[in-house]
DNA sequence: CAGCGGTTGAGAACGGTTCTCACACGTCGT
DNA sequence: ACGACGTGTGAGAACCGTTCTCAACCGCTG
């Protein structure tokens, strides 16, 4: 069931919910999957405008494919709110601080047995976890400690 | 050096580093700290309005108290911003999405270890990481049981 | 007690996000 | 094929949370 390029079903995950796939929805899909690094939905806005893609259009579309788990919003080191296509699935996000540069690991393996045991401890019904992972890039890093 | 009560060593962080310790950012701290959920900044504000603390203030604070580790964001299922008053040390929060109500846990031995995977399989100098739990509390998923 | 740096409050300014509304598009039934 | 309808879209206005400005204030220090 896990599928090597699960990038292209975006379009069946539309189609079973009923929910059509526009011109601009494939366009702003394909910018935020299409990069490998996270980015603003500014930097979005203005990437696609010459597209003919509104920014309301953007906005619209970002909060649906985050509603539907397609688009994980994450920070720079400056706090920039940014957003990032994971792959259908459950993954977390390794950023680069500086670049936002995006690695995605599986790291539910060490989170499912904290959930447990919280989960127990507490009484709490769990039904999510957010988990990301800030680092700097090796060429970031590179960088950083030359122009030190 | 674990501290039972660090709530009050508050008044020392500040010291330490220089910064006063105003009537002000007393009592936007209390207000934090003595609660027992998470808050937005509009509720620190509207709260804080009769004691004579402007807005501004409170963001300013909100920022000072964040960049000191002492106020972490989280945010509750409706996705609305908030802060809550971490215990000095690193933590986790668990947030019921519903009250907002807090528990903090310490995930930190899960976690270190999946970044010295994550450093030794990608390269990245690993910075920081951010985890959170939401779940409903037990009265929480008691009333929406009762509603449903 | 005067001087001074840092903090504060009120309100203005700003900017990101959402809303409004007329129009375009695609779908479905006829 | 055609027309009506529902939905999505773009431009711009409106909104609202956040930041900035600036004069007044506070608590130090000498």
């Amino acid at each position: 069931m896990t599928d090597p390029e699960p990038t292209h079903d975006i379009e069946a995950v539309f189609r079973e919910k009923g929910i059509p796939f526009t011109r601009q929805r494939r366009l702003i899909w394909d910018f935020f999957a299409g990069a490998d690094r996270a980015a603003t939905i500014t930097e979005a806005a203005d990437g696609l405008r010459s597209e003919g893609v509104g920014q309301a259009t953007v906005y619209r579309t970002v909060a649906l494919l985050g509603d539907l788990g397609l688009l994980a919003r994450v920070q720079d080191r400056s706090g920039e709110i940014c957003y990032t296509a994971p792959p259908i699935g459950h993954s977390h996000p390794l950023i680069c601080g500086v670049c936002r540069r995006v690695v995605r690991f599986d790291g539910d393996g060490d989170v499912k047995e904290l959930e447990a045991r919280l989960s127990a401890a507490t009484g709490f019904s769990i039904y999510g976890h957010h988990l990301e992972v800030y680092g700097i890039c090796p060429d970031c890093r590179r960088e950083e400690g030359a122009q030190a």
